[in-house]
DNA sequence: ATGCCAGGTAACACCTGA
């Protein structure tokens, strides 16, 4: 009998401020992988046994105050690498990979902001972006099957935001950054979400202020790349706006896909 | 556009986020 198996990304913005919620999404959405984002601590202060206690192997790569990534699984999580390759003297915590279910090679990643565009940092994000496209097209030289998921930090399309002039300068929409985001999807790999819904106005972020999320003004920036062979297993796809809705959320809500593995 | 939230650190204000 085939199994099917729920994978999910998920910028928590502080994993010690979301435990309680991130406890109960787990326990409400049962995934069987979840790639956690901005968990804004170091791995010596990881809740681990909480999250242990609710059925999940973890690994991390953590960080004190910013970024931080992880990942969850209900299987063993084996040949864990920690970093984005390509430069030996960047220290940000934004990129781990990990093979779960004995045959996906799943990555957890959070792309660099990049605003202000006219600073170093947009310069940063960019060459992430160049870093994490090689990463992936040296990975697709064989036929594994991968999935890359998490926050992506960019907005693809003027679709994918709700008053895209409010962020024309930003780096999110840059034509530098889509191009990038493009480039990754040019070698062939599958979003998720966009593979059974193409309506506009479907997103994964709504800030804290100004009531973006009662008006929902959002953004979408979280997102699951399969490789071909994945994608092959891929039967469905959503977004959970279930913990967006809650009260101490993050301000990133899950994105999720379900793949039927033999 | 900024910093109207939120989180963290560290100190009773400032940085970052997108």
């Amino acid at each position: 009998m085939p199994k099917s198996i729920k994978i999910a990304t998920w910028n928590v913005n502080s994993i010690k401020a979301r435990l309680p919620n991130a406890l109960a999404w787990l326990k409400e959405a049962a995934p069987d992988v979840v790639l956690l984002q901005e968990l804004k601590c170091i791995d010596e202060n990881f809740p681990r046994m909480e999250i242990e206690d609710a059925g999940y192997n973890v690994e991390t790569h953590g960080q004190k105050t910013y970024n931080g990534v992880a990942i969850l699984s209900k299987s063993p999580i084996e040949d864990v690498e920690r970093g984005l390759p390509g430069d030996e003297t960047d220290e940000q915590a934004r990129y781990m990979e990990g093979t779960v279910f004995g045959k996906l090679r799943v990555a957890a990643l959070y792309l660099p902001n990049g605003n202000p565009i006219s600073t170093d940092k947009f310069k940063y994000k960019l060459r992430w972006m160049d870093r994490l496209k090689a990463h992936m097209e040296r990975s697709l030289t064989d036929d594994e099957m991968r999935l890359w998921g998490g926050d992506y930090n960019v907005i693809p399309t003027d679709g994918d935001v709700y008053n895209p002039a409010a962020f024309a300068d930003d780096a999110l929409t840059q034509p530098e950054s889509r191009a990038r985001f493009r480039a990754m999807q040019h070698l062939g790999l599958t979003d998720a979400f966009r593979a059974f819904n193409t309506l506009p106005h479907q997103y994964s972020y709504w800030d804290y202020q100004g009531g973006a999320w009662s008006k929902d003004n959002g953004l979408l920036i979280d997102f699951l790349l399969l490789s071909p062979h994945t994608a092959d297993r891929l039967r469905s796809a959503g977004i959970d706006k279930g913990p967006r809705g809650k009260e101490k959320a993050s301000d990133h809500t899950p994105v999720w896909c379900e793949l039927e593995l033999d």
